[in-house]
DNA sequence: ATTTGTCTACCTACTGATAGGTAGGTATCT
DNA sequence: AGATACCTACCTATCAGTAGGTAGACAAAT
């Protein structure tokens, strides 16, 4: 793996479990063992390294709706849920979720960035909802972007509020969802 | 107003508009026009600060509480909405919400003091739950400590992702879940 | 009534640590 | 020779926090 993508998982997890005002180019040169100029010469400023870290995602994302599209859609909604799922082994909460937070601390170029992901986000478990609900598996009476609007916060905060709660409240609400979901009333 | 309450109300709004590490004694000083050691003189340490916010929190919660012991379960559900209704007025997010991001960057006994408020919010919105359902006013299948859980997330991020995604989308969270709190089905 | 001492609530002036960032040099590979 | 990927050495700004001083209010002692 590449110093530049090694630099980008670091940063994204400490941006993660952290936020962006509580981790520093010495964090990252540390855990590499290279020193801090080194990541300078990768990312000019801290702001080209959110931006990646973004960017990162975005590719991610891309490449996780391509090899489900064609896949079942109780498979699409697993892969959703698993992005949270993955962040909670790490006790890390959501990209979103911890740029929100410090959303007016950070350039514009990175809340337009949060911006676009978040659209993204909603559209594809829109995307996800609709198809269900067309088949027959899903059961919601909401409009669609609601239903999304509902699930992406009741994920998002379930990530955080459980950092102090505890791993199975964790559960307990994504579990939920999923029962809402495909129960009829 | 004291100094010592006017660097508490500074203090907690700076914590939720940008984050426990991205606010500084200076910030509050300069809105004080008083010196930074000024503030060091009514709390030694930035946890101490903090603690005072989130102790400040309880107080006026618990005067919430009593206020409100012998209304209508209606008026305390909507008490416990105008929470964060005031939040997002401000473009704020709110205290949890805020800490929790912060939460593995913040002393041991702030995240002390966070989980003991965390309870506390939950075990107030489970007993208007359950009063309300008592009452047959309120219409909800789930445990009551898991509805509380779905509303509490709900509320928590809507304030954080519609500063994202525009306020429209807060007030459509909000309305969503008093509307299948207080309609059978 | 005046002095004395104590307390509160600030102040000036400073510290060490760390932040993000830069200039310019060097080893390695093609 | 030039590009890549580092390095040393440094910068300025800001951070939380400290030492020690002071003006004013108040109360007790003389």
């Amino acid at each position: 793996m590449s110093t530049r993508s090694e630099i980008i998982r670091i940063g994204d997890a400490l941006l993660r479990e952290r936020g962006f005002n509580a981790f520093s180019f010495s964090d990252i040169s540390r855990a590499l063992q290279i020193r801090n100029a080194s990541i300078h010469y990768h990312f000019p400023t801290k702001t080209a390294l959110g931006l990646a870290i973004i960017a990162e995602y975005e590719e991610r994302f891309a490449r996780l709706r391509k090899s489900l599209k064609d896949r079942p859609v109780m498979e699409k909604l697993e892969a959703f849920f698993n992005v949270y799922i993955a962040a909670k082994e790490e006790n890390k909460i959501c990209l979103v979720g911890s740029l929100a937070t410090d959303f007016y601390t950070v350039d514009a170029e990175i809340q337009e960035a949060l911006g676009n992901i978040v659209q993204q986000v909603l559209n594809w478990l829109i995307s996800i909802l609709e198809e269900g609900k067309a088949q027959g598996r899903f059961f919601f009476n909401l409009p669609v972007r609601t239903k999304a609007l509902m699930i992406t916060t009741n994920m998002i905060a379930a990530l955080q509020l459980t950092r102090i709660t505890g791993k199975k409240d964790f559960k307990e609400i994504k579990q939920t969802l999923i029962n809402e979901l495909i129960h009829k009333q």
